[in-house]
DNA sequence: GCCGTTTTCGGCCCGACTGTTTTCAGTCG
């Protein structure tokens, strides 16, 4: 069973907690477990596995033990008398975007829809006979707009709604771009997930600093991507691009930007967590500003101003908002309530790896054919070096794909190798004018047997390897670990490539038991990439952390195809710090020299 | 139902927007 799945269970659990008017607590806490749930990317039924499940935050003895039972039974015998206290149609119509449990219960109850399956069909039906604007609390206005928002939904299903990192980051920088040519814009900056560079992103959302809010929404509204308008406020504007995109663009005063920023930046639960400190020390947090509870407060020196007249203080930068709360200033990428705020407010926040401490990149695919197993770079050795020099790396990795086992036999794929090193050698030689040294490295298949793509004769002719599994991914758990303990055995197999082997918005990661990769890595000092090519980010954010917290080291590459991946690394970087990384966890991060130490030991 | 540097009981985040309303309910982020 899915995260999304078990987290869709719990939000029918809660749609129907709400309106039989329970404790409306008990409807937030199943609504939080959900979203913690479906924003964990480790499988939740693992977690269960591992007897780990209340390490989710919001997920208690009660809860957990209902996804016990949902697991070992695949059902959840009190969830399934809660949810047949409402039609079941209903809940078909709650993943359309503005519909919540109560329009949903009435809409089912009046226009009498029973079958789930065509719950929505009917939905549109019944809008195209104009039977919702008869009934009580809608009207035309909104007959119409549940149209247009479940068109939209269905477009947006066929489409996939989330996009990797990468590719929203470059939407976002035309947007920006954009928004930055007004002149009355002091500041726009992306904001929510993507400040925050979680892997993949729904919306792109935008704060903006002006003093001319009015004419800067203008602006934005006639950005020439625009495809359709779906809001607009005095304090901010959302529409949608030509791609299917939804960017969100909030404006507001220089003297309140800070707070803005934080407020939109969140997560959700990082908010929720700083409000609640908020409270305890007097004060209510909004976008606005920081609000006394009590007019007598007076709080000067943390960068901000004190407004009498709303009794409100302001912020123009995120710094002293948190310094007012007796707070260090939080890497956005960590803002996830996992523990950042504790650490901040004991000051033992982690000084996160920057892109500046990265000295190489250890895989990086070229043009020469060495008929390998899978796909050839485009760009040769030179081109490589030159582009690692501008980007002043002090070493470069070379791994290409092994030699096709199936075509070649020992004797040719040992010749082969053996051509490759001295054409590598002859190539480096003649490009005198770099500084960037050279390791000859190779990225092997890790077979469905646990063996190495590579017959033992070649590994002569390689400085070290990354080991990947490229095929067979659906293995069991214990079967797939062992194959991947396996491949990491050999002396050269120094690095795990893509970890999980996960596609983003594509494809799951094979079952894997971390618990024992990481103790055998940390025994053998074996490291585990963060592959930054978009589609994978893996390691993932939350593996990273649990990796590190085991002593495990890691090294960040970009998997480059072509001299300009070579610029995906920030990406890879992003993950890492939202892993809670430091540049001590990082081995990439080494000088040439202790760097080799590592590599060829 | 969850959770704990005041607590194992007694609390639990905040505002904007929209449509349908004459003062608010529902939904969203």
């Amino acid at each position: 069973m899915t995260n999304k799945e078990v987290a869709k269970l719990l939000r029918e659990v809660a749609a129907v907690y709400l309106l039989k008017e329970e404790n409306r607590f008990r409807t937030i806490a199943y609504e939080r477990a959900a979203d913690t749930i479906d924003a964990s990317t480790v499988d939740v039924e693992d977690l269960w596995k591992e007897g780990k499940l209340t390490s989710l935050p919001g997920v208690g003895s009660s809860i957990s033990s209902y996804l016990e039972e949902l697991f070992k039974t695949g059902e959840v015998k009190h969830f399934d008398s809660v949810r047949k206290k409402v039609p079941e149609a209903m809940f078909a119509l709650l993943d359309i975007p503005g519909f919540g449990p109560k329009r949903a219960l009435q809409l089912t109850k009046e226009l009498h829809i029973t079958s789930p399956k065509s719950a929505i069909d009917d939905l549109l039906r019944a809008a195209g006979q104009g039977k919702i604007a008869r009934l009580a609390g809608f009207g035309e206005k909104s007959q119409k707009d549940i149209v247009e928002s479940i068109q939209r939904f269905q477009k947006g299903q066929l489409k996939e709604n989330r996009i990797t990192l990468p590719v929203a980051s470059v939407i976002a920088d035309e947007v920006g771009e954009y928004l930055q040519r007004h002149r009355d814009v002091f500041e726009a900056i992306p904001l929510g997930s993507l400040r925050r560079q979680v892997a993949t992103i729904g919306d792109i959302d935008f704060a903006v600093s002006t003093k001319n809010p009015e004419s800067v929404l203008g602006w934005f509204l006639k950005y020439p991507k625009k495809q359709e308008l779906i809001e607009r406020g005095p304090t901010g504007a959302s529409i949608v691009l030509t791609n299917g995109r939804q960017v969100d663009v909030r404006v507001q005063d220089p003297k309140t930007f800070g707070s803005m920023v934080q407020y939109f930046t969140g997560s959700k639960q990082h908010n929720i967590h700083l409000r609640e400190l908020a409270l305890k020390q007097g004060y209510s947090l909004n976008e606005y500003g920081i609000k006394p509870l009590t007019k007598s407060k007076s709080k000067k020196g943390y960068g901000n101003n004190y407004n009498k007249k709303k009794n409100l203080y302001e912020f123009q930068k995120e710094e002293g908002f948190y310094r007012f709360l007796g707070m260090h200033w939080i890497p956005p990428e960590i803002r996830e309530d996992r523990g950042e705020i504790e650490a901040s407010l004991a000051n033992r926040l982690p000084e996160l790896v920057k892109m500046q401490d990265i000295k190489g990149d250890l895989h990086i695919h070229t043009s020469y054919d060495l008929k390998p197993s899978h796909d050839l770079g485009s760009s040769d050795l030179k081109e490589i070096l030159k582009y690692a020099d501008v980007r002043k790396y002090e070493y470069v990795g070379i791994s290409d794909h092994n030699p096709r086992v199936s075509e070649h036999s020992e004797i040719e794929i040992l010749s082969i190798m053996k051509r490759r090193k001295s054409y590598y050698e002859q190539i480096y030689s003649s490009t005198k004018s770099t500084r960037v040294k050279l390791f000859l490295m190779l990225e092997i298949d890790i077979l469905p047997d646990g063996k190495l793509a590579l017959p033992q004769n070649s590994f002569a002719y390689i400085d070290a390897a990354i080991v990947s599994i490229h095929s067979v991914f659906n293995m069991d758990k214990s079967r797939m670990t062992q194959r991947i303990l396996s491949g990491l055995s050999h002396p050269k197999a120094k690095i795990l490539g893509h970890p999980t082997g996960r596609l983003l918005t594509k494809r799951e990661g094979y079952d894997v038991d971390w618990d024992e990769i990481f103790t055998f890595c940390g025994k053998h000092n074996k490291a585990l990439e963060i592959n930054a090519y978009p589609q994978r980010l893996d390691l993932p954010d939350d593996l990273v952390r649990d990796a590190i917290r085991k002593g495990v080291r890691l090294v960040i590459s970009t998997d480059s195809h072509d001299v300009t991946h070579m610029d995906l690394m920030r990406y890879g970087v992003s993950v890492a710090r939202r892993g809670w990384a430091q540049k001590g966890d990082i081995l990439n991060t080494l000088p040439y020299n202790k760097f080799k130490e590592w590599l060829i030991s």
